[in-house]
RNA sequence: GGCGACGUAGCCAAGUGGUAAGGCAGAGGUCUGCAAAACCUCCAUCCCCAGUUCGAUUCUGGGCGUCGCCUCCA
C-alpha cells in the first residue's frame, strides 16, 4: 500500500516517497505565540499530529520541526502596551501552547525552535541573499527582490501581474523596488530597544521579518530539502511562497518536495474564525463549557477531512463526543468479555477486510473520517456478534488489532485522565460500602456527585462501571 | 477586479459514471427489576437548468448561493 498525499505544489494527489528511505523530514508552521491558540489554530496542529503518527504507522521515522514564531508586529505591540519585553510577554503564551497541545494529545514534535533564538542563522541567511542580489538593503530595512526569482508564484498559482493588479497592494509607505517585495529584516523602531527586540547584523541593527524565520530554522534541523512542509491555506500565500523563495535562492535547493495544507475550522456563523477578525474560541472556552478535549480532538481530526473546510457547532462537537463514548465504550466491551469457545469465521474475514480498508483509507491522503466510517460499521456488527457469543479468542484479539490501528490515529481510546481513574474507583467503593450499610442517601449523593462532575456510574451484574460524559448541573 | 473552493438527509460528514458510508438528533421495537449500554427497523435521489452518456449526485457549460486567498492570519 502506498501513502499518497495531496501536494499544493503539483494541486494532485501523489504517491509519498522521502529523499532518504524511511526517514521523513518535516517542518509545520507552529503558533504565533502572541496570544491564546485559538481551536481553529490547533485544527492545523492536530492535523500535523495526524500526519506525523500516519507515517510512523506507515513504517517512516520522522523528524518534525514546528516552530514558534517569538516575535512579530503584534507581539510587539502587545509587549509595548503591556510595558514588558517581548520574551516576557510571549512566556504565559509559550506555556499555554504546550499545555493545549497536551491536553490534544499531540504528540510532541522533534524540535521547537524558537525565531528569537535563531537569530545568527536568519542573519546568515539574508546576508547570503543580499550578497547574491536576491535581497537588497532600502533605508535601513532588507527586502526581497522577487524579480530575482522567476519561480515565485508556482505555490500559490498566483501571478505577479495579478498581484499587481490586486484591490489590496501595499502601500508605498516603504522604499520598496516593487511592491511585491518583502521584508527580510527591519531596522529598528524606538520603542524596539526596550522590548528587548533588536539584534546586531552586518546590514544593520533591527529585527527579522516574519518569513525568514522558517527558512532559516528548518535549514538548520533539517538542511536544504524538507519532505513535508506543511501549515494551513492561509499560509500558502504569501508565508509559503516567500519561505520558497528565500530558501531556493539561498540554497540553490528544491525547499520542499510536499506541500500539505489544512482548511481552516469556520466558526458558528460560517466564516473562517481568526484572531484579528475578532471572534474566536479557545480550548480553554471549550473545556470551561464542559466539552471533553477529547471529543474536541476527535472533532478537529476525524470530522471532516483535513483539506475540508469545517464549522465548529455545538451539536457537532456532541456528536464527536458521542463517537468517542462509542469506541470506549466498545473497547472496553470487548476487553471485559470472555472469548467464546470458537471464532466466527465471516467476523474474521470482516474484521480483516475493515482493518485494510482503514489502512487504505489513511493511506489516500488521510482520509480518517472515512477510515473511522467504516470501523463504526464494524462496531455495529462486533456487538451483535458479541450479544450472541459469537466472538472467539482470535476474533478479539483482531478487534483489539483494529481498535489499535484507530487509536494509533485517533488517540481518543485507551487515552485516561491522569489520577481520575483511581478517585473513581475510591469513590465508587465509599458507594458500595453505603450500599451495603443500607445508606442509600450516601450512595445516592456519591452517584449525584459525580454526575455533576461528569461521570455516570452504571450498576450492571458484574459490577459497577463508569465512565465520562459532559458534566451537569 | 484577479485566482480558487465548496453547495450531499433536521445537524456534522464520506464517497462513486450504474440508482448515496458513518456519526449525532428523531420515531418504533428487542433486551433489562429500573436505568444505562447494546442490537433491530424507519428516516436523502446528492442547489437549479442545459449538455455529454445506455445511464450523472459523480463529467462539461451556465445560473444561484456560501466561503477563502490576493493584507496579519493555522
Amino acid at each position: 500500500m502506498t501513502l499518497r498525499l495531496h501536494n499544493t505544489l503539483s494541486g494532485t494527489k501523489e504517491d509519498f516517497e522521502p529523499l532518504e528511505e524511511g526517514q521523513v523530514r518535516m517542518y509545520t508552521c507552529g503558533p504565533t505565540v502572541w496570544n491564546y491558540a485559538h481551536v481553529g489554530n490547533l485544527r492545523a496542529f492536530l492535523f500535523y499530529d495526524l500526519v506525523r503518527r500516519h507515517l510512523r504507522v506507515a513504517g517512516y521515522r520522522v523528524t518534525h520541526v514546528m516552530n514558534l514564531t517569538d516575535i512579530d508586529d503584534r507581539i510587539l505591540d502587545q509587549a509595548m502596551h503591556a510595558g514588558t519585553t517581548i520574551a516576557e510577554y510571549v512566556a504565559p503564551y509559550v506555556a499555554a501552547f504546550f499545555e493545549d497541545m497536551a491536553t490534544l494529545r499531540a504528540e510532541r514534535a522533534e524540535h521547537y525552535p524558537r525565531a528569537t533564538e535563531h537569530i545568527p542563522e536568519m542573519v546568515d541567511m539574508i546576508a547570503t541573499l543580499i550578497e547574491n542580489e536576491n535581497a537588497y538593503i532600502a533605508d535601513g530595512d532588507v527586502y526581497f527582490r522577487i524579480a530575482s526569482f522567476p519561480a515565485y508564484g508556482a505555490l500559490s498559482h498566483l501571478d505577479r501581474a495579478g498581484l499587481k493588479a490586486g484591490a489590496r497592494v501595499a502601500t508605498d509607505k516603504y522604499d520598496k523596488e516593487s511592491v511585491s517585495d518583502f521584508a527580510l529584516w527591519k531596522k529598528p523602531q524606538p520603542a524596539d530597544e526596550k522590548l528587548g527586540a533588536v539584534w546586531d547584523a552586518p546590514f544593520g541593527r533591527g529585527r527579522p521579518g516574519w518569513h525568514i524565520e522558517c527558512s532559516a530554522m528548518s535549514r538548520r534541523y533539517l538542511g536544504d530539502t524538507l519532505d513535508i512542509h506543511a501549515g494551513g491555506v492561509d499560509l500558502t500565500f504569501p508565508h509559503h511562497e516567500n519561505e520558497i523563495a528565500q530558501s531556493e535562492a539561498a540554497n540553490h535547493k528544491q525547499f520542499a518536495r510536499v506541500w500539505l495544507h489544512s482548511e481552516f475550522l469556520a466558526d458558528a456563523t460560517g466564516e473562517k474564525m481568526s484572531k484579528s477578525a475578532g471572534g474566536f474560541t479557545t480550548l480553554r472556552d471549550l473545556v470551561g463549557a464542559g466539552h471533553d478535549p477529547l471529543a474536541i480532538r476527535f472533532f478537529l481530526i476525524a470530522n471532516a477531512h483535513y483539506r475540508s473546510r469545517m464549522r465548529l457547532s455545538s451539536e457537532a462537537l456532541h456528536a464527536a463526543a458521542e463517537q468517542v463514548r462509542r469506541l470506549r465504550e466498545f473497547a472496553d466491551r470487548v476487553n471485559r468479555t470472555p472469548p467464546a469457545a470458537t471464532d466466527d469465521v465471516e467476523l474474521a474475514q470482516r474484521i480483516a477486510d475493515v482493518r485494510a480498508a482503514y489502512r487504505a483509507a489513511l493511506d489516500d491522503d488521510l482520509n480518517l473520517p472515512q477510515g473511522v466510517g467504516f470501523v463504526f460499521d464494524l462496531i455495529r456488527e462486533a456487538n451483535a456478534a458479541l450479544d450472541a457469543g459469537r466472538v472467539g479468542p482470535l476474533n478479539k484479539g483482531s478487534l483489539q488489532a483494529m481498535l489499535d490501528d484507530v487509536d494509533a490515529h485517533v488517540d481518543v481510546i485507551r487515552a485516561q485522565e491522569p489520577g481520575l481513574a483511581d478517585e473513581v474507583e475510591r469513590l465508587i467503593a465509599e458507594r458500595e460500602d453505603a450500599r451495603r450499610g443500607r445508606d442509600f442517601a450516601k450512595a445516592d449523593r456519591i452517584r449525584d456527585d459525580l454526575r455533576v462532575r461528569g461521570i455516570v456510574l452504571e450498576d450492571s451484574k458484574d459490577g459497577v462501571r463508569w465512565r465520562r460524559v459532559a458534566p451537569s448541573g
